[in-house]
Formats: structure tokens, sequence, C-alpha cells
DNA sequence: CGTGTCGTTGAAATACTTCAATAAATGTGG
DNA sequence: CCACATTTATTGAAGTATTTCAACGACACG
């Protein structure tokens, strides 16, 4: 019941607009990337010789509008997909049509991670901005990957800071407080917003509540809730999906760097 | 202060007995997989060829104690590990030295992912039954796999498998309810043990009450309160560490083919 | 046979979910 | 340009589950 409704939609009324004013321009426009810049990591290979190696791979530009999906559930099509500009989400959708949001994937990400293998995606990737994705198809790139040891390194170590994010997903789901796991939420989109050169103070989210309720296994009023609380804390200063970070260093605290499955005592206290 | 007490000694009173008598074995000497078995998917190639592949690889063969780690957080160390008999858990350690466990890991799955890139490795693996495992050093896998798209295919294959087991983890994290929780732990248990051939209603469970409490993200007392209420309901039999599913579909509906974010109502009813 | 770890159980405190209502924001149409 | 309808977000109150604190029982080990 949690989104089914808004399964197809395109849903305009999502993303572009947040603030009524001071409504900047987030993510479609802002740092867009290149074709070698998709695939490389750290310089280790050189981009030029990179780029070559893609052209050659036939990569497709996809233009996603909000809310429309860029793959579905049970998709044989194992392409790779690399984020090129704006945001998506992968999820799931349990037996009974609710969302189960598993990731959020900003410019220069890797999407999906079906392609792995062979068998159906398990899960769907919709945008939640205008997005910009870069798909190449597998077949050229199993054998690209083949020919440059420097590719195939680029991608597993793509694919091991994607492993690595899941993780972080579930110690953030493991923490028993809301607050914990919402700030812990903010505090990663504040690095991954900081790696792509922007600013790490005002957080533009490009997700309702809803997904971060869903992303976070928390019912959306309890998000409501921790944002209003994190706010009252002088740790944020929330107004809709613009959210300014007041207290970073508090929000990395109350993320988790607290105890393991307490926090009540020490965190809780602070409420009134 | 979950598990720091426990961190290096060999700990041989944790696994090794569990009922009192029935005492069978467990995961060590059972299902011991080859070195070509270890990497290969399947059919998708030949074993002999792979065999050779492998083998000039030079794997080195790893025994471990119950309690041994095989590799600890920060390592420099980059290999790619399988699991050839036994159990291993990996983990990360927090700040204040709880332990939070990431995943564990059966004869014939891929070990760590830290080798996926140049990074230090983020979590440490812990074995939690006497284990043997197959180590392939990066270099030459990084090689080998640009000669062969077999083996190419046959890793990455894999590690989709991994990811996919990660995203299970983060949905059942996200359930509410404890017993959804720790139902969808047993059901994945379950399929794994019955993909390993094994019987899929007597589960040996080869970790304790606090790795189960760490990988649902609740407290100890919980995860032993949702094992009683479980038996309780006809559900399971619980002695222990062993563990027989009277109810497999009962199990597979609690954890988590009901609603999302609910279950309260129409679950816990069945409470009394 | 005591000691220590592991697992279970009980009672109180706390936090989350649910249900319900309200407020804010967006988009549409007049 | 404003009013209306829809969606999204916030807030309140009650119910429920989990955590916390504490004690107990079971089982290995020395």
């Amino acid at each position: 019941m949690l989104a089914t409704h808004s399964l197809e939609k395109p849903m305009k009324t999502d993303v572009r607009s947040c603030g009524t004013r001071a409504d900047i321009a987030f993510g479609a426009e802002v740092s867009r990337l290149s074709a070698a810049t998709c695939l490389h990591t750290l310089a280790q290979i050189e981009a030029t010789r990179l780029e070559a190696i893609l052209q050659r791979l036939g990569p497709e530009a996809v233009r996603l509008e909000p809310g429309e999906r860029l793959f579905a559930e049970g998709d044989e099509q194992h392409d790779l997909h690399v984020v090129r500009s704006g945001v998506l989400k992968t999820r799931r959708i349990g037996v009974q049509g609710e969302e189960l949001v598993l990731d959020f994937h900003f410019a220069g990400e890797l999407l999906g991670r079906g392609f792995l293998s062979g068998r159906p995606q398990r899960c769907e990737a919709v945008a939640l901005t205008a997005a910009d994705v870069c798909r190449f198809p597998m077949p050229a790139l199993e054998e690209a990957m083949s020919e440059s040891v420097e590719l195939q390194r680029s991608i597993l170590d793509r694919i091991g800071r994607a492993i690595a994010r899941d993780q972080d997903h579930a110690v953030l789901l493991g923490r028993p407080l809301a607050q914990a796991r919402l700030a812990g939420f903010l505090h990663e989109l504040q690095r991954c917003q900081q790696g792509r050169g922007e600013s790490p103070v005002r957080i533009q989210l490009p997700m309702g509540r809803a997904d971060i309720a869903s992303y976070l296994g928390l019912v959306i009023e309890t998000v409501s809730r921790a944002f209003t609380r994190l706010q009252e804390e002088q740790v944020l200063k929330v107004s809709g999906r613009r959210v300014q970070v007041l207290d970073s260093k508090r929000l990395c605290e109350l993320s988790g760097e607290g105890a393991p499955a307490c926090g009540a005592t020490s965190v809780m206290r602070r409420r009134a």
C-alpha cells in the first residue's frame, strides 16, 4: 500500500520543486559525467584509452523523467548502468505490493547489480529526478574486461564500493533508534555530496519521506518525528526536502558512534 | 560490549557441542568442496579446464579453528576467499568495540568482498566452526579472469549472488517484528542448507544467539523470546542450537510475506 | 564441584507503530 | 490569479513491541 498507487505515473510533483522559494537546481543539471568518467576510478587508467574502449562498447545514453523506470523486476536484460546525472532508487516490490527501497543512486554510481548474474533482475530502478544513465551492453563489456585489466579492476572496484554501501545500509538498519538511522542516512548523504564536490551542509533530498522511511525500515511518521527532533536539538534545519546540517559532528555521533543497541539513556534524555 | 570479550579466544565451547547428546557433525566434515567446485557455477565452465586454471593460480588452503580470524579490519591483503567447509561470519567492530555481524558464510560462498577494491578491508572474518578456506591471490586471479571469460563470468555471478544476499539481509532488517526477522533468517538458512543438499528441516545453528541478534539488529533477549514464541506456535522445535522446522510454510509466511510494516494486528494476535 | 559462559525468563521503561486529524505544498482548472 | 483537489508532511494519542535491568537455569570446563 505504500507506493503501489504511484508505480507507473510520472509523478511530476515529486521532485522538481521542493522549497517554495530558494529552489536551486538539483542533480539533474549538475555534474554530468562523461562516458569515460562513468567507469574509471582514481586515475588508475588513462581516460583517453578508457574512452576508446568504452566507445567501442557502444554505450547507450538513456534519459529518464522523474518516476520513469530504468528496468523492472524480472527483466532479463543484464546491462551495466551508470548514473551520469540525477538520482535513482532501486527497490523491490513485496508480495503485498509494498515498496522496499534498497538504495539510492547518485551520479557516478553503478546501478542494479543485476548485470552480474544471468538471472532475472530482483529489483527495479526508478528515477527520482530527471536523470541521464549510461547503459553498457553486458556481452561487450564482458569482452572488454577481458582485454583491459584496468577496466576490469575499475569495475570490480566500483562493485566493491557498492557492496560496502550495502553493508553500511545493513549496519544502519541494525540501529534500534529512529534518530540514529536517520542521522546515519543524512551523514552518508553528506559524504556522498561532498564526494561529488557539492556542499555538505545543504542537502536537497531527492526522495520523499516514504522513500526514506522504507530505506530505513521505519514508517513515515517516525521519520517525520525524527526530523523534527533532530531540528529541535539544533542538529538540522529542516524545511520539507531542504535540509541544512547545523552540527555535522553531532549528526555523526547520533548516527551510531554511540552504543550498539542502546543510546536510549544517553541520547533520549536530550529530548526535552 | 557484545563480543569484545571473545574476539581472540578460540572459544572451544562455542560450537563443537550443541545438544548434550544427539551431537552430529556439522559443517566441518560435511560437503568439502574441491578447488574447482569452489569457483564454478552451473556447469558454465568445464571443471577440468577450470581446474587447470585454478591450479596455476596457486590457491592456498587455509585451515581455521573455531574463533580464528581469516582476515581483520584494516588488512591490506586482497585475496579472494572461498569457503570449502565449515561456517564463518564477517563482522565490523563499532567504535565502542561492539560487534556488528554482516553475514554468515557457508561452504561454497565467497568471503569478504574486500578483494574487489584496493582499499583496506572494512570487515573481518571469523570462523564459527572448524573451517577450510581456499585463498586465491588476487593478482593472479585478475590475470586469469582476463584469460578466461568463463571464469570471469563465474566470479561475477557469485558476486551477484552475494549482493543479492546482502539485499535480502537489508530487507530482513527492515521488518519491524522480531519474529519476522528470525523467521526470515531461519527460512534463508533452510534454503541455504537445501542448496547444499542437506536436510531443510533440521537446522544446526553454527552461531550463537549473540551472533543472530547482531545480524538481525536485535538484542539477545528478544531473539530468545522470538525462538520461544515460534516454538509455542508449533512452527519450530528449539533446543539450544538445534532447530527443527515443523511448519516451513508458516515460517515463510511469518518472515514477511505478511504486511510491510504491520504484522502486528494479524500476526501478533496469534500469540496466546 | 565450583566457575564461567550461554541461554532463558520476568518486570518496568522506552520507542515505535497504528489510527486519526491537521497542515503544507503542488498542480489543475476556472 | 485564485480556488479546489490531491498529494505530502506533520502532529497527537493510544496500543504494542522491543529494549533494558535483573535474576535464574543449563551446560561445559578446570
